[in-house]
DNA sequence: TATCACTTTATAATCATTTCAATCTGCTTG
DNA sequence: CAAGCAGATTGAAATGATTATAAAGTGATA
């Protein structure tokens, strides 16, 4: 039996700024606005980049480095969780469920795992003084010649 | 029953221009005593800044993007594995095996999983057109706070 | 509405990595 | 063994993503 309840989540304003809110972060036009765009129930690998090129398209100028903050603060909330593809590029996961990755090395580009396809057999204790963070499972593959 | 052999691996230098050859890279002076310092039969993380550190204590200098391009065409040649670390930093294994790493996300070191601590319990099937190039798993962990 | 701490902005700074043009060097040929 | 050349190395400059900065703006509270 599929859960269908985030088939229709629906975000308005006010529940983004809700969602700030109780995350300690103030509201601002520019948080609402980016909030909207990538917390839509929807999963996603977004790039800072990516995020300015989406608001352009809908008239909305952000400066970079707003992005760039808004995106690093929406992480330590909690909102969105930071993933690596390929070296020195940012990319934010909108799923924060646990879940692995398809990368393209060739293009940096990520796809999620269809969950239930990878499982760890076990995990390992760690050294000493340390706790865990995430685990991270990357299946790096690459575009087979065309025929 | 333990296999020895490695134990006791020693590189001389014609040693490694023999492999570097077999590569298909020139035995230049710089490439051959950056393949001593790695190439030793023991499993490091090494960055291009780490490496150019040690050439200097031996007294031998050579400039930074040289070293770049060798450990470059190193992973190329599949003499050395390049592996993520924290965003922004390059790190190269001479661990050629199959085997993952712990991560410690403060300050960017890795140290390798003791083999069979951890086991991928299956494999998911790829996206159409695409082929295997590797499996990643990153066990990010923090240094709990001291006692 | 006044105030103030927090935000945004544009721009400059940073820093790892790559590129460049000049110089040098393994290697092959004569 | 010397000449010549393709490929390598060098230091310096360029690149490009990300972060810091300082000035101007804004949300929330009284």
């Amino acid at each position: 039996m599929r859960n269908l309840t985030k088939w229709f989540t629906v975000h308005t304003s006010s529940d983004i700024a809700e969602k700030l809110r109780a995350c300690g972060l103030r509201p601002t036009r520019q948080r609402v606005f980016l909030g909207e765009l990538m917390l839509d129930g929807t999963d996603k690998h977004i790039t800072p980049e990516m995020v300015a090129a989406q608001a352009g398209q809908r008239g909305e100028h952000i400066a970079l480095g707003t992005i760039y903050n808004c995106l690093r603060q929406f992480a330590d909330a909690g909102l969105l969780k930071q993933v690596h593809s390929v070296k020195d590029r940012l990319v934010y996961d909108t799923n924060l469920g646990d879940h692995h990755h398809f990368l393209d090395v060739e293009t940096g580009e990520l796809t999620d795992v269809p969950s239930g396809e990878i499982s760890l057999a076990s995990l390992p204790h760690l050294p000493q003084g340390f706790g865990l963070d995430a685990v991270e499972v990357t299946i790096r593959m690459r575009k087979t010649s065309e025929n």
